[in-house]
DNA sequence: CAAAGGTATTAAACAAAATTCAAAATATAG
DNA sequence: CTATATTTTGAATTTTGTTTAATACCTTTG
């Protein structure tokens, strides 16, 4: 069996995986389960992967992999100024994170996983197995990608005018992200009391997406006020 | 035996969870474990949670109810407009992410949870011991608490003037939690290449707060531009 | 006060699922 | 075509969450 087939198989257990996450949830997923999906034995999937988590690992870095595309192919989009790019960003993310939510969840749990790496004080609260995976040393470097296309944005922006100068890109471009992060966890209809209105996606992303527009421009154009119009306190 | 009694002892078994997952993390901890820590039998565990997951919405119940307290603190301080109660509540709500990151972690996977819970497409994909467990139901309700909290707050900027008129409470206060939300999961010390230079929680903090007035200001006032300087990219 | 009934507690049994392993099948190379 | 390496399997093992049957304890009441 050449690499091609070797390939093929880990493949085919890592889109078995996939599809049952994404069904179920990776807890109620059982490596049996797994291996059906795959048509192969369970024992088998021990050989192309360490262990459940060097699994999760694998769908990560796919997630992630995805996910980096979006950046790269908004960075490499002519034509459009910094600011452009950023809200095309903001727009391609958020549609990404909220149509592979599985994916997401994964990209999230890998930043908390992330979060405790970066501090030695904290490192040896990670699963081993997380450690001794050759998908998560992948995504380091995917992670890094993105927050390098990200600030880079910034920088076109602040260098073309559209993005004020006095912001810093590295700051400036974290809590770009930061927000995106946590829209995607917010959002979904939230009901308030016995009210009607709900605070949905499908309303919330064009404000969502004009205040951060806001935040970068110079100056801000007022439109006209909306003051307790629609609000529920 | 008493109600205090058994409430003591439900106690007993939380403190000994808590500790252990913040040692250990969730996963990590075994109910055996947990059992010992509070010097009783595994088997009564059993008695007073219904399962693991209950015993971990429990722990979720505690972390958010620290939350909210945050949020109720800002809110009845007084002399404070709009904005100040905002930047206050953005330094108390990272200070407290930052310092209870299990605690936090834990918020984070309910509101993952409640993402999938308000959306009746998904709802079936949650863990049915999850929906089972009392401490989710208060959960709903905590969560709800917070963002009614925020939302005032927001209204009240608008009035006193400290926040530009034409922003939307909802959306203004759900934008600024999504920052908050994103920023634990970014922060800490992130190396790029072998460039020195790192993104700290210590010196991102200020300038994430400066870019959320900004987003909030009717004017922007411009500091000295500080365009390539310390910029990687 | 003693019997009855409920509540709390334990230790052992059970079950589910991840992981390991020894043996068998298959492929590759000399 | 034989020897060696790689792939594959199914069963054994282990770990750990959960259930259960038996026991201790406490409270009420006749």
């Amino acid at each position: 069996m050449g690499a091609q087939e070797r390939t093929q198989k880990e493949k085919l257990i890592l889109e078995s995986a996939i599809k049952l996450f994404m069904e179920k949830g990776f807890h109620a997923t059982k490596m049996d389960d797994v291996a059906k999906g795959a048509k192969i034995s369970k024992g088998l999937t021990y050989f192309y992967y360490k262990n459940k988590e060097d699994l999760y690992m694998a769908v990560t870095r796919k997630a992630f992999e995805g996910l980096k595309d979006v950046f790269r192919e908004v960075f490499r989009s002519k034509g459009k100024n910094g600011m452009q790019m950023l809200v095309d960003l903001v727009q391609k993310y958020l549609d990404y994170s909220l149509q592979n939510r599985m994916y997401y969840d994964a990209i999230l749990n890998f930043l908390g996983v992330l979060s405790l790496y970066n501090d030695e004080n904290t490192r040896q609260k990670i699963d081993p197995l997380i450690l001794e995976s050759v998908h998560f040393q992948k995504l380091l470097d995917i992670h890094h990608d993105c927050g390098k296309f990200g600030i880079q944005m910034v920088s076109q922006g602040i260098k073309d005018g559209s993005i004020r100068p006095e912001l810093q890109p590295e700051i400036t471009f974290y809590t770009i992200w930061s927000m995106l992060i946590g829209y995607e966890r917010l959002s979904g209809p939230v009901n308030y009391e016995n009210k009607e209105i709900k605070i949905h996606i499908d309303n919330w992303k064009p404000g969502f997406i004009k205040l951060m527009q806001d935040m970068l421009k110079g100056t801000i154009q007022a439109t006209k006020p909306n003051i307790v119009q629609g609000s529920l306190f």
